[in-house]
DNA sequence: TTCGGGACTTGACACGTTTTAATGAGCCCG
DNA sequence: CGGGCTCATTAAAACGTGTCAAGTCCCGAA
């Protein structure tokens, strides 16, 4: 038998058994495959008729190496463990599931070395393009991206440089709304509670917070940093806080808060009577919590949807993509927790 | 300047330049990054210096081309915004980036056709192999994989066929353990509020719940079937039994829980002394909860970790491997909104 | 009838790595 | 001294698709 009528792998059928089954060129299955308008209409169909026949499945990788990148994006998020960052994953994989991408998912734990060394690995899958919230402004793990001309939108984090998308929300803001809300509603001696400073996240919302109680002209805040934004974190920082209460307690994410919550309340400290309580990110789970969680709300799927749209953009339109930095206002959401 | 001394796409570096800069053989560096322990020590630590010295990222299209698959694996589970698969895609996440491999996520939504096209997908992008919660027994999409030699795993769902590695936790006793504990409490009208029976998970649940009522011999079920499996759905259920509340609910899951419970206390329902309320897979958001919610805890974490544990030693010892059907048991957690 | 030109199609090469069989360099022992 | 080892390295042949210059075909105008 010619070595033309077997398939790769002796058994799985290629590009050529397809045009052999159609009667055509494989040149010509590739043009269906990839520019589909340039094929007429009869030879198009005829060959997706012997691909469905045949079963073919293209192989991925040949097609990526030729090409120079494949179907692919990379999705690198902070935590996987924090809902509102895999809410935007969900966002993400969404568009890019419709548009038939794959997802490559990866966590950097909050560390600078697992961030690089998946930026390095998303290199060497020859992603189509990275979308990224990333651990700090080193550029150092995007230098990587850069001079492999993989396009790179940041997401949760500004852009620093213009010749990249970026999609976030104001933590400043959010963080001014927080406050100012706890100052109106008379605390005065109140707690930030959040991660490093290292992150923007928590730097931002901490300066906002500052913000409104300068714009205030009373007040004062007792910053609390914590290694993780868990509930767990949650819990230690609660009990500290007990041999001497704040009026109120902000925490730059809800996880913190509802660690806050609960150790609180098992400790017979009256919410919102002698504290008020506010967190971040409004995920959906506080909803059933014993006082509902005022909170700082995010759109955070629709985060993730737009990112990728641009993302897909700069990949589908290189010439004429021209960069964003878009930036959403946080809303304040108020409920139990900070209102009598 | 002759086409060796040239990189890959005319400006990166290759294979070829690392050969020549260490003064070896293309084929020795390939040796160095896949059989290390052939290539004597010296040479190998040459090699190594070069590559860090010209920063040599490896081409993986190339790569899994010529090898038949790459440093890849997919996940593919129900529902991306379920904390439950989350939790069990971290610990997948976290077994794979330790042995560096990338993981490409898929939720299927519950959905047999983006089942079918995301495993489409994975085929085409030539994973080493696949780690997947079905959304039913049909063996259609499965199929796809298997022609093609990759590796399965089923997570959440025991394999039906004994060539295939599977975790589980035991659904059966899980529901049985949930409502012989209502019964215990004096429960006697039961409602079961679950998603399709025709996904596992549900039916053995239910088939568990109807079990503990035969061997208790007294007691009914009253079943609900929702869509989806969220706190919004809960809600709608919720209200749907507030013209007739039974003396206990069951929940499928603790995200429906949730719904129902805010809808309970906004209405005035007392938890747990007029209604008795038990959820499934003990998510950790329900801690802070109004009343703290009874569940079924499984170990979820685990569960990703264990099985993929099982896949790469599939991928890495195709002839000793042996297959194994794991399943863990459930554990009943006991809160207050199941204990006066 | 011939020629020009547009619309499709073709064929062969290139992408960067892995792999195989073959080569070379030592080394031991008869 | 040389034959038969082993171990380390090499050269060249794939892997299956995308690309692009070079066709082929067909139709209408001259």
């Amino acid at each position: 038998m010619a070595r033309s009528e077997l398939g790769p792998r002796d058994g799985t059928v290629g590009i050529r058994q397809v045009a052999q089954q159609a009667g055509v060129s494989p040149g010509t299955v590739s043009n269906v495959l990839n520019k589909p308008e340039r094929v007429a209409a009869g030879t198009r169909a005829r060959v997706h008729q012997a691909i469905k026949e045949l079963g073919f499945v293209r192989n991925g990788s040949a097609s990526s190496l030729r090409a120079g990148h494949g179907r692919t994006i990379g999705l690198m998020i902070l935590d996987l463990a924090n809902p509102f960052f895999t809410e935007m994953a969900r966002g993400v994989e969404d568009v890019m599931s419709e548009r038939e991408y794959a997802v490559i998912l990866c966590g950097s734990a909050g560390l600078m070395q697992r961030e690089e060394r998946n930026m390095r690995m998303l290199a060497e899958q020859k992603v189509r393009g990275v979308l990224v919230t990333p651990v700090s402004d080193d550029p150092r793990s995007l230098a990587l991206l850069r001079e492999r001309n993989i396009p790179t939108v940041m997401l949760d984090h500004v852009a620093t440089r213009a010749d990249q998308c970026s999609v976030t929300v104001d933590d400043v803001t959010g963080g001014r709304l927080a406050v100012g809300h706890l100052l109106d509603r008379g605390a005065r001696d109140i707690a930030f509670v959040g991660g490093p400073l290292t992150m923007r996240q928590n730097a931002d919302r901490r300066a906002g917070a500052l913000s409104a109680l300068a714009a205030a002209g009373h007040g004062t805040l007792r910053e609390v940093v914590v290694e993780e934004m868990t509930p767990r974190a949650g819990h230690e920082v609660a009990e500290q806080l007990l041999g001497d209460l704040p009026d109120a307690i902000f925490c730059a994410n809800d996880l913190l808060a509802m660690g806050v919550l609960r150790v609180l309340l098992q400790q017979g400290v009256r919410v919102p009577d002698r504290v008020l309580l506010i967190g971040y990110d409004d995920i959906e789970y506080t909803l059933a919590s014993a006082i509902p969680l005022s909170s700082i709300r995010q759109p955070t799927y629709q985060l993730g949807r737009i990112a990728a749209d641009l993302l897909l953009d700069e990949c589908d339109h290189p010439g004429t993509h021209a960069h964003q930095q878009i930036m959403f206002q946080p809303e304040l959401i108020i409920r139990e927790s900070t209102s009598p």
